[in-house]
This record gives structure tokens, C-alpha cells and sequence, in this order.
DNA sequence: CCTAATGATTGTGG
DNA sequence: CCACAATCATTAGG
């Protein structure tokens, strides 16, 4: 729009070599835009003529007498014609005139898909990366503060802290290269801005333009840039996330559990091995004494019990274990919280058995342990669910849960499954 | 190196 | 959304 002026106010200056050729296209423009002013002679004060009522041919004649002579002209003479134009009395009213005309004919259209409703993906990721930190005013708050408490509180995972720090080094890095090309976007922005506004204004004295123009630019520039910067956040943001997915990477990298947590795990699975379903509340209990996350806890238990309904006979020296620690703990006055949830299955069956593996050599103990926990384990209600109460009901919770378990080997108590195939 | 154990993820169904 | 089942990927032990 404003590459090509069709005005000649500082033609003379700059269009020597073109007019020399005698242009058809600027003859055309010259007689359309200055239709009174073009007159005779081609020395001085040609373009302040008055008016005259030549023919029409003989007004091109006159044209082209004029732009031959330009090539004669010095500098100096179309300085002094410009400015002689510039003081002319009737150029501000005409200039407004112009301008006038500019702003219904060439910007009406433009006016069309002025507004834009600030581009809703630009808003998209405006919003992810201040909530990655990488826009706010400095990281340090919310998540980490919770992962440090959930660490501190377990007293474990000391390397976490180290991949953490990995995190938060290289997202700081990406925060800052993020900042100094912002900074530098929107430097180059303001300087070319006010570049051009410093340009329009000064055009503004030989060719009309309006101040609305000069907004309009710089809106246009503004938005040119912007799209720079909608770039620029959209490359962020795929570093955050490419760095978030390697973080999330090197946490699948996983770490076995501590002895103890699987320990205090193990111990809630089996001490409620009838419905083993913490409730949401146990499990954070869990977490918080495991120093694990809640989602852990539920991964392990919904890793063991597959797992143990799978292969219930690779479980039980384990579950003889637990089943015996807890029945120990249950008869040492412990009457800690175990939530009876629906079953009530709480501290029940073996400590009757614990007394037995109590009072009995421990080899013998152990191997009547693993004979006790396998019947429990494999018994069917209806074989003998009569015997006891506890029996009863832990059976009877047992086959609710595990549905029909499928052990490969053949519930032998021993540890040799011989069933290679090979 | 191979394998079992194990934590995490993914896909499916209620 | 949760549980389950299958699977992936890593770790630990031989």
C-alpha cells in the first residue's frame, strides 16, 4: 500500500532515470492525479502554473517536455521545487483531501478483517507455559514444595531430588533463553516500530498520510512480531514437553521400594488378603509410610494382586510370613487402627496359628505355617467352611476376589514346582 | 548375558 | 474413574 505512491511530489528527486524514458504508466499517473497542475515550459515554476486551456495534446505534450527537461535539472532546483510545493497555501487542504480519499478507497477493505479475537491457540500457550512455570515470575512455589514434603515426610528417595534438580536446571535454562529472545523480540519490535513511525511522519510532509495510517502500521507490525512470538512460545513450549516426557521417561526408570515399604505394603496386603482394596484414605496412610505416592500404592496393589492371583503358590511362603507377623503384632496388644472396612477381616485367623508356630520348633513351625496358609488360601467353602468361624469367612472372602485363580504349579507347599517344560 | 522380580504404562470394560 | 489384564522397561541376582 505504501510501496508505490502515486503521487510525484519528490518525483524530480528520485526519478531521473525513469523519466528520461518518458514511463506511459507514470505519464498516466500524472495526468490523473494532477490534472490542473501539469502547464508548459519546462524551465521554472512549471509545476506552479496557473491554469490553461490547451488542448489535451498539447498538455502531454507538455508533460513529456517536462520530464525531459528533469534530467537537466539539479538537485538543488528540485529541492527548491519541493519545497516551493511544500509551502504552496492550498497543499494542506489538499493533502487532507487526499488522504481523505486514500482512507475510502485503498483501507476500506482492510478494514474488513481488522479485528482479530486474539488467536486462541496464542492463548493456549500463554496458558501451558505459565503454568510450566516457564512464563511466571520465578519457579520455586507449588510443585516442588509438594514433592519435597512428600519426600521429606517418607525420609527417603535422595536420588529423586537429584532428577528433580536435573528438571528444574534444564527448564530454568529453557525459562531464560525463552526470556532473552522475548526480550530481544519485543527490543526489535518497539525499535522498528518507532523506526517506521519516525519514517511515516516524516513522509507525511510530501505525501498524505494519516496518523490513523500511521496506527494502522503499526498495529500491522505489532502483529507481524507477535506471530514471531506465537513461534517462539510454540518451540518453548515443545522443549518443556520433549524435556517433560524424558523427565516422565526417567521416571519410569523406576527404583524398587525400600525393604520397609514393601515391608508395611506386604504387611496391609496380607493382613487383608480377604479384600485387599485400600480404601482411598489407606492408601494415603500407605503412601505416607511407605514415602511413596498414593497412585504408587495403587499401582502395587494392583500389581499384587494379579500377581497373586496368578500364582498363588508362589506367594505363599510370603503370605506366611505376613500373616504371621501381623497375628504376632495383633497378639502383642496392638490394637492399632485396622479399619475394619466391610468384612471385619482384621487381625483374625492365624493368630491361633501363630500361638501353634510359637510353641513348635521353627523348621517344623515354618513348614505347618506353609501347610496352614495354603489350605487357607486354597480351600473351597464348601469342603469345610463349617470348621470355623474365621476359616469361613477368610475362604469365603478369598474366592470373591480372585474369581477362579489359575496356578500352574499344583499348590505344592514346597518351593520345587516341577513343572519344567522345556 | 540371562532371567526373575517389579514398578509403571496402556488398553479395555463396567 | 477404578480395577484388571497385558505389556513395557528397568533392576537385581545368578
Amino acid at each position: 500500500m505504501l510501496q508505490q505512491q502515486p503521487l510525484t511530489g519528490n518525483g524530480p528527486s528520485n526519478g531521473r532515470g525513469l523519466g528520461v524514458s518518458g514511463h506511459p504508466g507514470m505519464h498516466a499517473l500524472n495526468s490523473v492525479h494532477q490534472p490542473s497542475q501539469h502547464r508548459s515550459d519546462g524551465g521554472e515554476s512549471g509545476l506552479e502554473g496557473t491554469e490553461n486551456g490547451h488542448e489535451t495534446r498539447r498538455d502531454i505534450g507538455d508533460i513529456l517536455q517536462q520530464i525531459m527537461t528533469i534530467t537537466d535539472q539539479s538537485l538543488d532546483e528540485a529541492q527548491a521545487k519541493k519545497h516551493a510545493l511544500n509551502c504552496h497555501r492550498m497543499k494542506p487542504a489538499l493533502f487532507s483531501v487526499l488522504c481523505e480519499i486514500k482512507e475510502k478507497t485503498g483501507l476500506s477493505m482492510r478494514n474488513t478483517q481488522e479485528e482479530e479475537p486474539q488467536d486462541p491457540q496464542l492463548v493456549r500457550l500463554d496458558n501451558m507455559l505459565l503454568a510450566e512455570g516457564v512464563a511466571g515470575p520465578e519457579k520455586g512455589g507449588g510443585a516442588a514444595a509438594a514433592v519435597s514434603a512428600a519426600t521429606s515426610s517418607g525420609g527417603m528417595s535422595p536420588d529423586s531430588s537429584l532428577e528433580h534438580s536435573d528438571y528444574k536446571s534444564k527448564l530454568s535454562q529453557i525459562r531464560s533463553i525463552y526470556h532473552t529472545e522475548l526480550e530481544k523480540y519485543e527490543q526489535a519490535c518497539t525499535e522498528f516500530t518507532t523506526h517506521v513511525m519516525n519514517l511515516l511522519r516524516e513522509q507525511s510532509r510530501t505525501r498524505p498520510v494519516t496518523p490513523r495510517e500511521i496506527e494502522r502500521m503499526v498495529a500491522i507490525i505489532h502483529r507481524k512480531f507477535s506471530s514471531i512470538q506465537t513461534q517462539l512460545k510454540q518451540s518453548t513450549c515443545e522443549a518443556v514437553m520433549i524435556l517433560r516426557s524424558r523427565f516422565l521417561d526417567a521416571r519410569r526408570k523406576r527404583r524398587n521400594f525400600s525393604k520397609q515399604a514393601t515391608e508395611v505394603l506386604n504387611e496391609y496386603f496380607y493382613s487383608h488378603l480377604s479384600n485387599p482394596y485400600p480404601s482411598e484414605e489407606a492408601k494415603e496412610e500407605l503412601a505416607k509410610q511407605c514415602g511413596i505416592t498414593v497412585s504408587q500404592v495403587s499401582n502395587w496393589f494392583g500389581n499384587k494382586r494379579i500377581r497373586y492371583k496368578k500364582n498363588i503358590g508362589k506367594f505363599q511362603e510370603e503370605a506366611n510370613l505376613y500373616a504371621m507377623k501381623t497375628a504376632l503384632g495383633a497378639r502383642q496388644g496392638d490394637d492399632s487402627p485396622h479399619t475394619p472396612n466391610s468384612t471385619g477381616s482384621g487381625s483374625f485367623s492365624l493368630s491361633g496359628s501363630a500361638d501353634m508356630f510359637l510353641g513348635v520348633p521353627s523348621v517344623n513351625g515354618e513348614q505347618s505355617a506353609y501347610q496352614m496358609q495354603s489350605m487357607l488360601l486354597s480351600i473351597s467353602p464348601s469342603q469345610e467352611g463349617d470348621k470355623d468361624t474365621f476359616l469361613n469367612r477368610h475362604a469365603y472372602a478369598n474366592g470373591n476376589w480372585q474369581g477362579r485363580a489359575s496356578p500352574p504349579s499344583g499348590t505344592s507347599p514346597r518351593t520345587d514346582h516341577s513343572d519344567n517344560s522345556d
